[in-house]
DNA sequence: TTACAGTGATCAAACGATTGAGCTAAAGAA
DNA sequence: TTCTTTAGCTCAATCGTTTGATCACTGTAA
């Protein structure tokens, strides 16, 4: 089972050796090789080194050039659950940029920091990183948040505004629970609900303004007690469901602010019995290849995470390079309707 | 949108900052708070070096120990798919052992890798990583992997074997296959197919192997046309029913060999009007979160992500200082069986 | 002839930690 | 008293880059 391998690793090759091989001082090596606009060389020089730095396959230190340089080229990106398929298409966005701007990600799972804020005063005390973009949770305590805002480590916290001395990059919410209202009310639903987030949380706010925008714009009245906001979790959508379920005229259509609650809320449809899109119309934020594996496959309103994780990217180096802190919405693309089918026309089941 | 923050990030304090607070050298700080065994210091300057540490809130920095230790305690992880319910599994198992070895890691989506095998070899060769842990995928080229073995790069591979040079971890997958194959021939299904992977993988291969060895240990016939090996995603799993259904006699259950392959042949099966499980019973392989959203939610078998995570972190612990390169099976715990409702007893439609 | 500007390269001091070797004083041995 | 040992430190080199300061040289102007 175990065999040991004789380690043959030839050290990489350093400046040193490159200045050998050319001919010439380090200083002339680093100056061509890091392409410093300063490098006053002649072209057989230059030439020479280039040679030399590529028979030797020359790369840069890593360390060395952090220690010197006082950075890293490196962000960490926190995220509370690594588990959440929307969390993949803000990651692809966020390194997709990074490598544009020759950046690296350190992703850190929120639950991996134990001692949380203190874990990621190691990460940049340390100068592992040279910031930090956190993807809020629910689970995010706020001595967490303070404490981040009170280190001058350059953050950035991701669909979460109201809060000072961080930047933030936000998701046109409430333009997306619009365009999920606006689809169930061109179907002609009427008696609408919504299964909403954390009253406490920035972007279930948004969400439930967005909703009660378009259900205004609709000309269609909100019961109170057609608003739920639980969480974002499948488990929070089951409980959402399972009380409106009990209301005596319960919603013909129902918009879900996460499409992780709506896979909650199709359960315990099924448990109830409740048919959808037949007994009740479901769209949900955020679209995910998940959104295709349910029965039936969820309508939902894509989000532009991607986008989101770009900017998120790019504010970060603007802000680690600048020191100017912005807060960004996303606006382009703007929310758009995935239709599957969780909605139908509403048919009067009380004719 | 926009407001400039002066940045008064005074500098962490470093080894000599604590020196000059505590009175003694430098050589003497460093060996105090490295905890270095060869440290004879009287337990009087021990305490006041500590003290003046704790009172500058000392760290040591990350790039100017890396570049003198020339390593960093950093790996990197390479997943062919951030999205991949598996993926998130092993990681929570690779990043909780590596906390506890004082390792950090660097995730690394293989399609942001464009050169692959280049790129890798940068992460290395510039030492920003100690070594590589690599979840293959359909889509890792064998050149990737030649290179990476080529190269003296500590590196690991996930769930497939037979490579010389590098390390492996493997999951028990004829053992996987076998119990799903159990539990549906326990249900009295006779006619069992097989959705399996690619048969150029390794797991494919062994999953196929355990699926073969069930079938025959419990006496039932596997014809060739039961057997379909298209991939492990979505899509192909779509596939490898839309084949099956077409047969004079198709299976009344099957296998799928991957858990997102399954979720493709619910959705065929939902095309074809094939009712699950009364027309057919499934069973795939890998359990996660999101069997419970399918309809109907899917019955699995639970492989051991999480400690294939952790025994990969603490092999790749092994291959960088002791340079044992191992090749690990995970045997504890044994794939288990996860009931839910894509499975029921066989009933003879053909009566 | 002397001075001077400009070019092309080198020197040497950092960055912050680690670590083998060397130093000093006190204690013990002869 | 003198020599050796040892506990408890400090010295100084080193890791590989970057970069301001410096130097040697050539050609030109005064």
């Amino acid at each position: 089972m175990c065999e040991t391998s004789p380690i043959y690793t030839e050290p990489m090759a350093t400046l040193s050796d490159v200045a050998a091989r050319a001919g010439v001082s380090v200083s002339a090596v680093s100056r061509v090789l890091s392409k410093s606009p300063s490098s006053r060389v002649s072209d057989a020089t230059r030439r020479r080194i280039e040679d030399a730095a590529r028979e030797l396959d020359y790369r840069p230190n890593f360390a060395a050039r952090a220690l010197k340089l006082s950075r890293t080229n490196v962000i960490a990106l926190v995220v509370p659950d690594v588990t959440n398929a929307i969390f993949s298409e803000l990651m692809r966005g966020i390194d997709e940029r990074a490598q544009e701007l020759g950046y690296m990600v350190l992703l850190a799972r929120a639950e991996s920091m134990q001692h949380q804020a203190e874990s990621l005063a190691h990460l940049v005390g340390q100068s592992k990183v040279d910031g930090v973009i956190v993807q809020l949770g629910d689970s995010m305590t706020t001595a967490y948040l303070t404490a981040l805002v009170q280190s001058q480590i350059p953050a950035l916290v991701v669909n979460s505004r109201r809060l000072g001395g961080v930047g933030s990059v936000t998701l046109p919410d409430e333009a997306g629970a619009a365009a999920a209202v606006q689809h169930l009310a061109s179907l002609g639903h009427r008696r609408i609900g919504l299964v909403g987030g954390l009253a406490s949380t920035d972007s279930a706010q948004r969400r439930a303004t967005g909703f009660a925008g378009a259900m205004a714009d609709a000309g269609l009245p909100v019961p109170a007690e057609y608003l739920t906001g639980f969480g974002y979790e499948s488990a929070q959508g089951r409980a959402a469901l399972s009380q409106l379920a009990t209301l005596v005229e319960p919603p013909s259509a129902i918009v879900v602010a996460n499409i992780n609650a709506a896979f909650g809320v199709l359960l315990e449809a099924h448990a109830h019995g409740i048919r959808v899109p037949e007994d009740l119309s479901i769209v949900a934020l955020h679209d995910a290849w998940t959104a295709d594996n349910t029965w039936p496959p969820l309508t939902t309103v894509r989000m532009p995470l991607y986008e989101l994780g770009k900017a998120s990217m790019a504010a970060m180096f603007e802000r680690i390079h600048s020191g100017v802190i912005t807060d960004v919405v996303i606006t382009d693309p703007a929310p758009e309707l995935v239709l599957r089918e969780s909605t139908s026309v509403y048919r009067r089941v009380f004719n």
